[in-house]
DNA sequence: GATGAATGAGGGTTCATTCAT
DNA sequence: CATGAATGAACCCTCATTCAT
């Protein structure tokens, strides 16, 4: 086994070097365009990843491919988690799931009030630009479409109604949201707290039982 | 006695004129800002109303200014036609308020998709500047401050419990932005249909009785 | 003898009015370049006079007609001034002829700090113009042949050393400037008596005698 | 020991190349603004220095920036020759030294027939924006210092009276300024001829010796 | 590859001038 | 004639992108 021969281990560092300037640059994007909306200037991003101009370049063909770029990162990094909450909690009980679901999207939510923007910003431009938004789901749908896989899964084990089906998954994630934009300035702890009751609303509504 | 004068009239017509071109002008804008994004060229908003580039000067000292005129003459008309809603339904019982809301709400919606695009971006950039945050409410705080108002009445005839007070504003206006995002593309008139089972959601969650 | 004939005071009344007119946009456009320099607007110059933006097209044939009219209007104001001093003071010493010229100036000066940036502008302005240049005298030029009217007299009495005929105009409106732009911002009535001083330096220069 | 390491030269000739197109660019805004007046467009001086206009803006924030430069560039230089003179005839007899200061003043003027334009035309300018015109001496006050430099070693020699040395030094630059300004479009050579004769003038003034 | 100065099309804004009332 | 809103050419400035070093 030649795992270091001289030709491949360069390479393999110049890679590894290659994808840390890409990384620092999504993250400075993210920064850039979170803190100066989505006309944050190219100079800007390259100040913040401590590059010049015309690196950027090197890396990302124009400035919408960046952009596009750190809208996929942090949409992907958001499923992901998502995802591995939903795998982690597949034997849980209903609630228990919801609870997780939620908490998994305040987490990510507050750590990257940066996406926020980005999120609220994107999905109207891609709602815009009717072509693209045939080809690909917003991060809206993506996030209804886990929430439907849990609505499926309560419905299952018997403790959802099944009448609601094709509407629960668009209401959790509508009061989630809700719920995240109005404690955007909060303290997250608050919020946390929130969530229990959030679950309790969603289980047995608001009316007063008869 | 006529006291209509020769030089009263041309004045009035004169003010008639200017505010119905105003007017024009905040169409087209709404028009503009909402198919081509909040970065419509001023050259665009002109065509759109029929005048010249210069002309939208006469009436808007600039850009921002035009495009607070347009947040602020949607955002106005939404909100009286709630309290007028509000109003209209104040002895009703609560799940008919509440469904004459939704409606309310929808119908405003469902005209002004333009607007929609305004309030998901316009909302955020208000968060940023963080001063204009403080000394104005955004108008999705002012739909919950409306829902606000709804659910303590609920509360009073005993319609809902009082637990969820502080909550269930949010929670509403969230599920009822929820269904009319993910309704954009869709025919209005199922979305009214909709609002049904969502005032229904509302009373009883989604949970199987016990 | 008809001295009222309808057809004929309506005319007259009319013209003076008109020329009423004139004079105050003239006196508004004179106030408007003083204070806000030659590229003061059309609009802040018809604000000043209390008429719209198009009478001033009824006057005057353009923005430059008008600048040309101001600067005009006051030039022979001065000039005429000038040219009554100097024959007020024909037969006076030579001294007294030369301080009332400097008085005359200085006290057009002071009414007209206005005036003074006029002057100071358009004269550039004019030289640049080439071919205006030639076919009409700069203000200061005209200066200079009223102070050399003045110093010819002086030789011709034997007040003045004859060698110097023809720098001494330019040198005596040359001094009299500076003295002026310096007290631009100074009390009028310290000017007054510096004039003093500066005629007996033209007369017997700064060298100590020998 | 060869310490031009490879990483130090490029940035030096960068830096040189930066200050040549600023340079440049001075010279190319003098121009223009002398040709066209201080409404010069950003595009013809960009022109004029063989640039794009953009370049113009990575060197001078805007207009104003741009044309303060250049009024401070050539007015640094106008001092600093005037300094150098007053230094190299610290010893000399003060007619031998007012001499060569009206010739420095001449050289710098026929040189810079832009500036002269610019001269004219900025002071007002200064004058009206007063926050400026206390924190900083126009030109024509840094004129006159010097000539107040001047007049003070011609008064410690014995050379000049000193009841006049509050005014000797405006009157000089006075008459400086009215002669160079006639003879704007004559032979340099013929006003160098005329500055003997006003130094003389200076000296012994216009009148006959009783 | 990294650098950052140069580029120049693009878009906001101004304001002299016109003309219907 | 006076009025003042409409006009649109002109001009300043921005900033994504390129490319010589």
């Amino acid at each position: 086994m030649n795992t270091g021969s001289s030709s491949e281990k360069p390479v393999r560092l110049r890679e590894r070097l290659r994808e840390a300037t890409a990384e620092a640059i999504l993250s400075a994007a993210e920064q850039a365009f979170s803190e100066e909306g989505a006309k944050a200037r190219m100079e800007s991003i390259a100040a913040r990843a401590g590059i010049a101009v015309g690196t950027l370049y090197n890396h990302f063909a124009d400035r919408d491919a960046l952009w596009e770029a750190v809208c996929r990162a942090r949409r992907e990094a958001l499923l992901v988690r998502l995802d591995e909450t939903l795998e982690a909690t597949r034997g849980a009980p209903f609630q228990t799931a919801l609870r997780a679901f939620a908490g998994t999207l305040q987490a990510h939510w507050s750590r990257h009030r940066a996406f926020l923007t980005l999120l609220l910003q994107t999905e109207p431009a891609l709602a815009r630009a009717g072509a693209r938004a045939s080809r690909e789901r917003s991060t809206l749908e993506e996030l209804v479409a886990r929430a439907g896989k849990l609505v499926r899964r309560g419905i299952a084990v018997g403790a959802l109604r099944e009448d609601g089906a094709d509407l629960y998954p668009v209401l959790m994630v509508g009061m989630l949201r809700g719920i995240m934009v109005r404690d955007l300035a909060r303290d997250p702890g608050d919020t946390e707290a929130t969530l229990d009751r959030v679950v309790s609303f969603f289980m047995t509504g608001a009316g007063r039982a008869p």
